[in-house]
DNA sequence: GTAATTCCTCAAGTCGACTTGAGGTCAAGG
DNA sequence: CCTTGACCTCAAGTCGACTTGAGGAATTAC
């Protein structure tokens, strides 16, 4: 397969195959003329790999759960580890979207006179660390 | 106040002070000599910034809810929105993580033989929207 | 009075995961 | 055979929210 033709199947941009191959964490099989040239396997490498993204880890982890001759090796660990980060996370946002939800809605002349709102504020200010969620814009993502 | 007991009380590095100073996040009251002399009602300014951060907004979007004034003047329909926002992230974040839980302890031969993680690399691939969900590090923050 | 703090400004760097663009190559279709 | 379009490489840019560092000034401590 070509490099578009695994695009256009897995959804997943030409320039990140190209970056992902960069980094070693997918495999084109050789090339004709100068062009790639992947073996189907790859898609389900990147499945893998979409997988593992979605769940939060980065690149270089998702990396490590391949051995050298390309087949996963996934370490339960991480995957137990990360899932508790996750049970986290899933916490903290739950608390944060009743608060929010509350806020949309409260009748408290201001906000900072509503006590759900304040003990929210409260809550947010401690424990500062912060759980990103973003809702990916389509990176401007014209097929080929 | 100065800049280090602001640092120090609310948990914001003075950098980070300047720079939402800069981005107009927040005001100081005027200057000792070169030095920034803040209100103390910043420090509740603060606590709405965590949380709007917490909730996942970005500096731009908390900064949309101050009036000219400098009194919060909050969007309720943008709350909600964020609010469901944050529950699409939850059920997502919720099934990886039954997923990572589940692979983390799978007995089959191979994740690649397990029916649920199959299922679950699908999942994955097709809502290639992403969650990200880091735990900060905490940034070297030394209270000067 | 002077040294040591603490603060200042401004530009540039960081992080992760990619994307974009300029300039070049090559294989298939007409 | 030659054009065309898909593909190539490599460097640099992007995004958000800050941090870092150099070089300087003012305040506080002694």
């Amino acid at each position: 397969m070509d490099i578009s033709e695994v695009a256009k199947i897995s959804g997943v941009p030409a320039s990140t195959l190209r970056y992902y191959e960069e980094i070693n964490l997918i495999r084109s099989v050789g090339r004709h003329g100068l062009r790639r040239v992947f073996n189907s396997d790859v898609l389900e490498r990147l499945a893998l790999i979409a997988l593992g993204r979605a769940a939060g880890l980065t690149l270089d982890e998702i990396g490590s759960m391949f051995t050298e001759d390309g087949k996963p090796a996934i370490d339960r660990q991480l995957l137990a580890n990360k899932a508790d980060e996750l049970d986290q996370s899933i916490r903290k946002l739950t608390t944060m979207r009743d608060g929010l939800r509350h806020a949309a809605t409260c009748s408290a002349p201001s906000h900072m006179e509503c006590p759900k709102f304040r003990r929210l504020m409260g809550f947010a200010s401690l424990k500062a660390g912060n759980a990103k969620t973003k809702t990916k814009k389509p990176p401007s993502n014209k097929k080929n």
